[in-house]
RNA sequence: GGCUUCAUAGCUCAGUUGGUAGAGCAGAGGACUGAAAAUCCUCGUGUCAGUGGUUCGAUUCCACUUGAAGCCA
């Protein structure tokens, strides 16, 4: 018998926190993040990161635990989750896994095996420039179609950061990336995994998404950016997160601050769309209403465990 | 009270020399294998304010009504 796992999703704001806590409570649980941006440290606010309060004691894995100057990603994340759940389940523990990525979880769900590979931040970069140009553009297309043709008939001419990566992994391994991802699907999952998605009402997820930034708003965001831009050199990804990169925008003088924030609050909003378009197409995800209070839902949960 | 201008998609506005209309934004759906809170793709029918009139035909012209803005009292 596979060890079983708890996946829970949804979208920022759906009340994934609460449910996970509450849970974890009852089935002897701790918990995995499954946040790309929760991971690093110094970014709470912004991330609506839990609070030692929230989390009444029970242990959190992968929250807090990268510097923001770190290049972290999903063979990063794969690598410590299944670790931090081998080290759950060696306690006797339930793991939970609670986020809202979906590239993470379904790194976990679809046990996608990433093989070792050196990230060329050269080689990146001067792609990048060239894509800058539209003609450059096509032409990094092209060569990419030259090397992996059934890869290109899924990559929109437009999408920069895909045509790119195909031309990133053949130079790094010699295969392609159809090859890439063959082979990354050819071991039979570990565990049993229970997906659970939390979702709300469209409207009231977005009234509760901007009573959410303006909170964030209160509780110090643009503190916490100031700190973060004067500690760390640089940002890879870190700066990617939603809240962050329009309160540098604030600071640049490029957005008045009214038009930051409702900045934030408009693509939290997108956000939160395409977090669901994400969750949707598993089949197996049992869907639960967040605004259930806290313990139907845990009593869903277990019904189906 | 008088005069002028305006009234078109949730919002801001184009437009139709009379043949029932289209952009941007908002919004919706989708894709996603090492940047993923990123990146990318697709989607525009609305009593053209209301009521009459002219006309084969009116959102377009005319009259009145209503509402808004401005000017004069």
């Amino acid at each position: 018998m596979k060890p079983k796992i708890v996946v829970i999703a949804g979208p920022t704001a759906s009340g994934k926190t609460a449910l996970s806590i509450e849970l974890a409570k009852k089935i002897n649980g701790e918990i995995i993040s499954s946040d790309s941006m929760q991971i690093y440290k110094d970014m709470d606010i912004g991330t609506a990161k839990v609070t030692k309060e929230e989390a009444c004691g029970i242990k959190h894995y992968l929250v807090d635990g990268i510097s923001p100057d770190v290049r972290y990603t999903v063979s990063d994340f794969k690598k410590d989750a299944e670790n931090s759940i081998e080290e759950i389940l060696s306690k006797g523990k339930v793991p939970i896994i609670v986020g809202g990525t979906g590239l993470y979880v379904n790194s976990l769900i679809y046990g996608i095996e990433y093989q070792d590979m050196e990230f060329d931040e050269e080689y990146r970069d001067k792609l990048m420039k060239r894509a800058e140009e539209p003609e450059e553009l096509e032409k990094i297309w092209e060569e990419a179609n030259a090397i992996d043709p059934e890869a290109m008939k899924k990559i929109s001419k437009n999408d920069k950061k895909r045509i790119i990566r195909v031309l990133e992994i053949y130079k790094a391994t010699g295969k392609t990336k159809t090859m890439q991802e063959f082979l990354s699907r050819q071991k039979d999952l570990k565990y049993d995994y229970k997906m659970f998605v939390v979702n709300i009402e469209r409207e009231k997820l977005y009234e509760k998404i901007n009573h959410r930034v303006d909170i964030m708003i209160e509780g110090g965001l643009e503190d916490e950016v100031k700190n973060l831009i004067s500690k760390y050199p640089e940002f890879p990804t870190a700066m990617q997160g939603l809240g962050y990169k329009e309160v540098v925008e604030y600071f640049d003088g490029i957005l008045t601050r009214e038009e930051m924030i409702e900045k934030i609050k408009q693509e939290t909003r997108r956000y939160a769309k395409r977090q669901l378009t994400w969750f949707r197409k598993n089949e197996e995800a049992i869907w639960l209403n967040g605004e259930n209070g806290t313990e139907e839902n845990v009593n869903i949960i277990l019904k189906e465990l």
